[in-house]
DNA sequence: TTGTATGCGTTATCAC
DNA sequence: GTGATAACGCATACAA
């Protein structure tokens, strides 16, 4: 920087601020400094800038399993506005306990983010308040955190309307598959859709069977096995409600393998659903990460912000998966 | 740190010595030190730290598609062993044209990064030299950079195999799928595959028909693009070759739709090809990303660092989507 | 509008 | 083994 200054012939102060486009410096100098910069190939140095003005000009973004497509989404989504911000995105995988006591004991992100961003987690009361002892502006997604912004859809309607899709088509023994983590803590989410199962078929007069709600490892193989344990009780399901669409394609495949028919509802809408021919409960996922991004961004720039609340649609997509068995036989399935 | 220095009666030296694990500093003054900077809940600044040392303990990592499955795989995979070393890990996303302008314009990865991992990029001349211009060393997955380290599988002899089990299924007239990016460039690896689709079809007598090689973009939509325009060719092929199983299951899709059978060859075993009944050339994704990253570690660490090369092993998996017809009809699809 | 001087929180080079 | 002290490269009150 001291060489830019010298051949620009002003100080360092100048050259400072002209690279960060403060707005009291005289057209004329300004192209002095560029052009010295420019002539040098001289870059700030980010670090000693963090260091020097005490912001860190990073997000950190914490999720319990980066490489489900969820999460990619989201994280794509929030990345590519923060990029375009050019703000750095630090990723915490925190899905297996090692990892997540690892994060909560040395607390990595003290001191290195000013914001953070936080997608499905459940959180214990102690986390939170070590969260919030970071002093930076948080966001949600998919799950509230107290104090925090949040991004989300309203998981106990759009579940509800899953299980009266399958209400609708004459079923009344419905399955569930819900999910919990290595701690046998059930997410948010889980919990949400979980309610809403029993609360639907409570409301149509029907009793809920503690045997048809299973609960697994999140992914394909997780699906698979709940079906097939499902498929093993005297009187299984005829139709079972997937709380997401990769165990729903670990259900399907359950059902190809032993040749029996179920329906199946999923929710995501992944991007593989169509041709698996999957009926499922659509949200824009990659759209909630650049929405919470931008929260995020107003977060930081803003002096005093109170943490806003975006709720975000969902549709219900019909395919062939729950067509009643009549009609499947002579559709494309 | 000087807090801690005071309350533990030494100086803040003796504080960075003590905290950072080197040898030379007494078992007593080491006790007092890590009470002191526990009681305090005290953490070094990273960035304070990075400035001074002059190491950012940061790794760029640089990827055309950050969403797709592969690249995914790959970062999961680097991110895992770069996290257990407390490193950082910066992503960039640069398969359109502006954010590839953008990225080798700026070079934000200048004075930000110990080292640098490339997926399956294809650089021009003046992009390897800016890179290189980073001075750090620099590993790539998927393609060759010189002078770089590489961990990669031989596509040429992977993508033969899958074209030569098409050939010994009977098939003669053969399509294969291929991508090109924004600019209209072939990949390093679709350019290996194709070849390999050339060069093992003419090694079989069979001459090339243009009109059998469809280049599309990336993804699920790009391969259903390809085959329906196969499928409209006045001789249409029997057989056709995915550069990736994304494309494969665009092409499933577009058979699905229009009823057509054509058998479907595809690469990378995604995880839901087996759920698709796709044949594919399986390569071991995630763990490549592992291995980059220990190769990015040794090179950081180790003084003086000579390029190490990586050849992963590669596997054919048959499934029903290869299928001969007669026995197609008759199993499980 | 521009320059001066101090601080940011460490690491590292010396001495002791 | 330990303690001063000078970098590290910039941002920013403050003064001019």
């Amino acid at each position: 920087m001291e060489d830019v200054a010298r051949l620009a012939g002003v100080s360092t102060a100048t050259v400072s601020r002209t690279l960060r486009g403060l707005p009291n410096v005289s057209e004329e100098t300004r192209d002095r400094v560029l052009q010295a910069a420019a002539s040098l190939s001289y870059v700030v140095s980010p670090i000693a800038s963090r260091l020097a003005s005490g912001r860190t000009h990073t997000v950190g973004v914490i999720v319990p399993y980066a490489s489900r497509w969820f999460f990619g989404q989201i994280v794509a989504g929030a990345e590519s506005v923060l990029r375009e911000h050019s703000l750095d995105l630090l990723l915490y995988n925190i899905g297996d306990i090692p990892s997540r006591q690892r994060f909560f004991g040395a607390l990595p992100l003290r001191r290195r983010v000013d914001a953070v961003l936080t997608v499905a987690m459940q959180f214990t009361d102690a986390e939170i308040s070590d969260l919030r002892s970071l002093g930076v502006p948080i966001v949600a997604v998919g799950h509230n955190v107290p104090g925090a912004g949040c991004v989300r859809i309203d998981d106990v309607a759009a579940a509800s309307a899953a299980v009266q899709h399958l209400l609708a088509l004459g079923h009344r023994r419905i399955g569930m598959i819900s999910t919990f983590n290595d701690q046998s803590m059930f997410l948010p989410v889980a919990h949400a859709r979980r309610r809403a199962y029993v609360d639907t078929l409570t409301g149509a007069g029907i009793p809920i069977a503690e045997e048809l709600v299973i609960s697994v490892p999140h992914g394909m193989d997780g699906g698979e096995q709940a079906m097939r344990r499902l498929l093993t009780l005297a009187d299984p399901p005829t139709a079972v409600f997937a709380e997401s669409d990769e165990l729903a394609f670990g259900a399907l495949s359950a059902l190809r393998r032993t040749g029996r028919h179920v329906s199946v509802i999923g929710f995501d809408d992944h991007e593989l659903s169509a041709l698996l021919d999957l009926t499922t409960v659509r949200q824009r996922v990659f759209e909630q990460g650049v929405l919470a991004a931008g929260m995020l961004r107003r977060a930081m720039t803003a002096g005093a912000w109170t943490p806003e609340e975006l709720l975000m649609p969902t549709t219900l997509v019909l395919r062939a998966s729950t067509w009643p068995v009549a009609v499947r036989t002579a559709g494309p399935g």
